[in-house]
Formats: structure tokens, sequence, C-alpha cells
DNA sequence: TCAATTTTGTGACTCCTTTCACAAATTTTG
DNA sequence: CAAAATTTGTGAAAGGAGTCACAAAATTGA
């Protein structure tokens, strides 16, 4: 193991290996070979060994691995054995379909405060949701509510005209991570990281394959 | 332009080039350069040009291509030139936010049906939102109404559990397109084709950069 | 008209990712 | 206990994708 850029795609399919290995381990599966993981994650058997090798050796050779313990590995790799604290900026139609999103809570990422340039217009949109309501605050309060409730993640889903300026108040307020829902391009200072989630990205690509 | 197989990454650039031509043709430019193109996309301008190679010959030398005629020859290319007939299968919380997408419309992505498996109780979310409402069937008529409407991609946001019963009715139904909003692995025959949009594998790359 | 300037299109090169193939480690079987 | 079977970890090969650098084409300006 020794130190090696990582492609981002092995960390992508890490992922996909961690939930197959949920799934597994709920069935009560206790041992995996490389290649019945790499079935079910529609990839080759020697890309999962050494997606794996790149972190370390997880395996017994003749055996296979461990279920239980390659996905305590995988999930100290990915960050993912934390509690991730996130603020959702823009509680409109997706900003409020993301507050219900159940798969967040089962995992361990946790909506703990939500911000809006009109609070009083959203505030049915969060208390017609399932479980603990999430407190809705004032766009302007941002920088002292993430701080106090240490919030390390930051969802966009205002319009795009106004994605950037939120990204800016994130960035002021140390929020080092964004996930950007609003269709425009946002940049922010070394140190701070965002990723995309465009669905049209996506909707062409599809079209395009159709087309084709 | 001789054939090559085309990289997926180039169709994805294709898309966010297509999203900058047309903010461009809104500001009435007229030409512009594979460097200023790769500048506001952040790419290397040789990679705008090389993508572009792929398809043909769009620009002129010693001057650079004609905004209008670049984005129409992408929308061709991408096939978002023509309007696509999409159905929306699982009107919940993430499902009645798609309908209300403003970009959908904007672009040449139509809703042109939705299908739940107790539509009375999804009807309120429906008809709560903005534009002409997207009427809701029983899923047991997707076939037929599919059919009717001629509609070529089927969103899937329905719960994990039943995404692949609703991706073998829309393969029975001989929609082509899914776009797989649940977290679930889904597998289709050979001319179907799937894209998934993962959220959490996305939060999980995002953790990861945040904690190393 | 022709030299200087601009910018494309593309072959060659570099870099990165995936796949192959096999030695090494471990278990199973006789 | 030794031979056969299994499966990992990894170096080497193959395959893609991105960048560089420059000839070719078009424009501009004197
Ligand atoms: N609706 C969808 O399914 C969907 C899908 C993909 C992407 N998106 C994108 O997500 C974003 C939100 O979409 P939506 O449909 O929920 O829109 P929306 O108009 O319903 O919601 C936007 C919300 O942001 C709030 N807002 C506006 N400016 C703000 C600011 N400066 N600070 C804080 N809050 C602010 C508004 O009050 C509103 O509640 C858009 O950029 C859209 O393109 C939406
Ligand atoms: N809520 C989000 O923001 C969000 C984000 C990302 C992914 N997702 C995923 O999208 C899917 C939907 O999430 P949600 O929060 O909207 O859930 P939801 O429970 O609110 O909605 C699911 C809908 O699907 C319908 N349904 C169930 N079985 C069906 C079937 N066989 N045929 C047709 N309709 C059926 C239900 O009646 C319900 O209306 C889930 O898989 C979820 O993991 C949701």
């Amino acid at each position: 193991m020794k130190y090696q850029k990582i492609p981002e795609a092995t960390i992508r399919r890490l992922s996909r290996y961690s939930r197959c290995l949920e799934e597994m381990e709920e069935k009560g599966e206790k041992v995996v070979s490389s290649a019945q993981l790499a079935n079910k994650c529609i990839v080759n058997a020697a890309q999962v060994r050494k997606d794996l090798a790149y972190f370390g050796e997880f395996g017994i050779r003749g055996v296979g691995y461990y279920v239980r313990d390659l996905l305590n590995n995988i999930k100290k790799i990915l960050g993912s054995n934390k509690e991730w604290r996130m603020a959702l900026i823009g509680v409109g139609n997706l900003g409020s379909s993301l507050l219900a999103y159940k798969d967040f809570l089962k995992q361990n990422y946790t909506i703990v405060a939500a911000f809006d340039i009109d609070p009083p217009k959203v505030i049915g949109r969060v208390s017609e949701k399932l479980g603990k309501p999430v407190e809705v605050f004032h766009i302007n309060r941002i920088k002292e509510v993430t701080k106090e409730r240490k919030i390390e993640i930051g969802l966009i889903a205002t319009p795009p005209s106004e994605a950037q300026s939120v990204a800016n108040l994130l960035v002021e307020a140390e929020v080092r991570g964004i996930l950007n829902f609003a269709p425009a391009q946002i940049t922010v200072p070394e140190g701070f990281v965002v990723k995309d989630v465009f669905f049209t990205i996506i909707l062409d690509n599809l079209a395009y394959l159709l087309s084709n």
C-alpha cells in the first residue's frame, strides 16, 4: 500500500460496493469473494481487488473478504463512518423533497438546518413532512447558525441565479463541502469542494444514447 | 471525421458547452473561440476542439465558431433538438418536485404522464403545482398510456424495492430510456438504456474529499 | 498584394484506468 | 501431511482520454 493518487472512479465504486455489502450483511452473508462482489456491482473482479488495494489488504487468500469487516473498512475510507451534518439552502420543490429523503437518515447524512430567503412562505412545506421537522432560518443567519450547529456540508437548492452568492455565503461560513443542484457553474476557493447534480446533463446523455 | 467510439465524458462536456452557448446566445454574442468556451466551462481549449472533431468541422480557422450555428450542431448531436416525451413513475416527494421542475420545460424534456400505485393519494401533490397539471394514472395502465402518448423516457421515483419491477413494465411498454432515481441497481435488456442519479454516491464522494 | 496575426483541426505524446495473468497465501480433501 | 483447489494481491500489458504543439486555413492591416 504505497501512496498513489486515487482515481475518482475508484471512490464512486467503493460507494457502490458499500451499498452491496450492506445488503449482504442484512441477508446474513459472512464472506464474499471479489468475483461475487464484482458480479453484483457489474464490474470486473480484478477491478474490485485493485480498488481495495489502493487502501490496504482486506482479504484472505483462498477465502475472500469478511463482509462486516470489509464494509467497516470501506466506510472508514470514504469517511461515511461518521455523521455528516448538512444544511439545506432553498426550501422550494426540490429542497423540501430533500428534507423528506429517508435514505439520508438511513445513511449517515443529516440535514440539521434549512435556510430560505422567505421562511414564512416555506414553513408549510417543512411541517407537512414526516419525522422531526427541520428548523428553517432566514438566509441572513446562515453564518451564525452553521457555526453553532457545526455544519460541514451545504446543499444548494435555490434558483441557479442565486447559486453562486449562496456558495459565497457558505465559503464565508467555512462550510467546506457543497452539493449543488442548481444548474449553474459555481466556483469556490482552494480547500473547498463542490459536487454538482445536474439532471439535465444526465438526461442529455440519455437522449444521445437513444438517438444513436 | 472518421468513425470512432465516442467517450461518454465528451457527451457530458457537449451538454455543458450547450448550456454555455445558450447563455452566450442570450447575451447576443455571435462568435466564440475554443479558448473562450473552454475558459467558461473550465476545460482545456484543445479538449473543446477534440470533442467537436469527433462529429465534424464546425469552426472557421482564424475566426472561431458561430455561436448559433455551433449550438444547433451540438443539439443535433445530442438529440436535444427534438422534444422528448417522458413519464414519471412514483409521485411521492421527489416525483412531485420533478413535475414542477421548470428546467425540464425550458429544455426540451416534457413529462406528459405520471403513474403511481395510489393515484387518489397523490393527486393533491400534482394540482398544487404550477402550470398545466399532469394527469396521474394507476400504474397498471402504464403500457396502454405510454403507447398512446408516445413516451420515450421513464423517470423512476418509486421506493428502491419497486424500481426493478417498474423498469420491467417500462421495458414491456418499449420505453427505451430510463432515468432512475431509486438507489437500486436495475438491469434491462440490450437496446434499452438506464442512467442512474444516485445522490448518496455523490455525497459519499464529497465526504471522502472532505476527510482527506 | 503580401506579411503578420489569429485560431482551427489533428498527429504524436503523456498520463491515467482497466484488464490480464500468475505467484503467493490459505483452505480443503484424500 | 501433501496435493489439489481457491482466491487474493499485483506487475505488466492494453486500452482510453487528455494535452501539446504545429501545420493549415482564414482574416487583418499596411
Ligand atoms: N424541482 C426539481 O425537481 C429540480 C430538479 C433538479 C434541479 N433543480 C434545481 O434546484 C433548484 C431549486 O428548484 P426548485 O424547483 O425547488 O425551485 P423553487 O423555486 O421551488 O425553490 C427555490 C427556493 O429557493 C429560495 N431562495 C431563492 N433565493 C434564495 C436565496 N438567495 N437564499 C436562500 N433561499 C433562496 C426560494 O424562496 C424558494 O423557496 C433550481 O436551481 C432548480 O433548477 C430542481
Ligand atoms: N426524496 C428525495 O429527495 C430523494 C432523493 C434522491 C432519491 N430519492 C429516491 O427516489 C425514490 C422516491 O423517493 P420519495 O422520497 O419521493 O419517496 P415517496 O415514498 O415519497 O414516494 C414514492 C411514491 O412511489 C409510489 N409507488 C410505490 N410503489 C409503486 C409502484 N410499484 N408503482 C408506482 N408507484 C409506486 C408511492 O405511492 C409513492 O407515491 C426513492 O427510491 C428514493 O430513495 C428520493
